[in-house]
DNA sequence: CTATCATTGTGAAAGAATTCACAAAGATAT
DNA sequence: ATATCTTTGTGAATTCTTTCACAATGATAG
């Protein structure tokens, strides 16, 4: 299949999640002009969109919610769940192990491991904290799909290479800093810090919003 | 000023995260090619970056590192404090008030507000939980620069315009909603959930990282 | 059954962002 | 000094993304 923007499948993930909102109060269809406007975007993007992976609408009456819900579900591969193993439990790693949304999307947290011997052995929510030395063993055992990567900068890089050695296909990196990996992982990266240096630009540009 | 990307921003700050790198180990100059390798980039791209602010290396030696930090946190706005109002006191809302890493770079978190009874008045960090309600008195009194906004997706929207009337220009959403603000505020949208569903799409395409 | 209205799907056009490629400037070695 | 090497800054070319605009399709009202 043709190669779809990193934007695109964003917008995609959007939409699904308004499409979800719709079905829940009971809306039938819905026009790509609707969905637009909840996504901050336009019908004709809207469109386009969903026009790389097929046509999935009825011209004069727009999109049926439930079936478009179920395609996009289909199209970015959430008819499954997925096992999550987060590396690192600092503040930003405690809190995502208990954040519901994951597991409400279907990413299961199931496996927390981290360096520092002060945390190994402590439970959180359930789930006991691993050193990460016995990484690629649990790994081997009990494969996963993702990893979360919540380390220092200076332990990330490394970190990666020991799951991409236990056959991790996708991660999720918090730390400031580009991950080196093989051309067949996926990586997104996450930067908080970032983001509130994208605003501080913006208030001493003062050019709207994004 | 000329209208800057925001693709541009963003990488003008990671530039500057490993210039402060560089900084650190005593490098005194760096070619536009050793930022680019260091940012997953190319060289032209840096230079081209750079080049929307000003001329800043010398030809044949590249950049001297102190001083492109300098200008980095003059243009990024990093040349001063920022207060910033955390609004919603959940799992990440927490986390966030406990990360050291926004202090770090300048970000101080100032008040911390929720609507839920159970949490107001506790503490956090040594900042006192406060009802929502008084939020505008709140910062009329103490006025902030930026609002992390940590709420149920629900009452995101609610709460943005509360924190709009009270003259913020720059708001950190982490609801997944789309907020609606006028043009001279300025929004970032960080969801996590949907990073994750880039990767689970990813993994269903496979095709390659970010 | 006909006219009108709504809405899709999509090529073509416009607009943005990235990469190329090279002259200009300066560093370094001999 | 001179030749060679390195690296910047930037127009031009390219590639990628978004928007436009409209024919095609079907719904709806009378």
């Amino acid at each position: 299949m043709r190669k779809i923007a990193d934007s695109t499948v964003r917008r995609l993930s959007l939409y699904l999640r308004f499409l979800e909102e719709f079905e829940g109060r009971g809306v039938a269809t819905v026009s790509s002009n609707a969905l637009a406007q909840r996504g901050g975007t336009t019908s004709a993007q809207v469109r386009k969109d969903l026009s790389f992976f097929g046509s999935f609408g009825k011209r004069g009456l727009g999109y049926d919610v439930h079936e478009l819900a179920t395609t996009m579900r289909s199209i970015l591969g959430l008819g499954r769940r997925y096992r999550v193993a987060l590396v690192g439990a600092g503040k930003i790693g405690s809190a995502l192990a208990q954040y519901r949304g994951f597991k409400q999307r279907g990413f299961d947290i199931v496996a927390i491991f981290d360096a520092d011997p002060a945390k190994i052995g402590k439970s959180w929510n359930s789930l006991p904290v691993q050193d990460v030395k016995t990484l690629p063993a649990a790994l081997a055992k009990d494969p996963v799909d993702i990893a979360v990567l919540v380390t220092p900068a200076e332990s990330a890089q490394g970190v990666t290479e020991v799951v991409v050695q236990a056959g991790i296909k996708a991660i999720l990196n918090f730390a400031p800093i580009q991950l080196i990996v093989p051309e067949d992982v996926s990586v997104k990266n996450v930067n908080l810090a970032l983001e509130l240096e994208t605003l501080s630009y913006a208030l001493g540009h003062r050019n709207g919003n994004e």
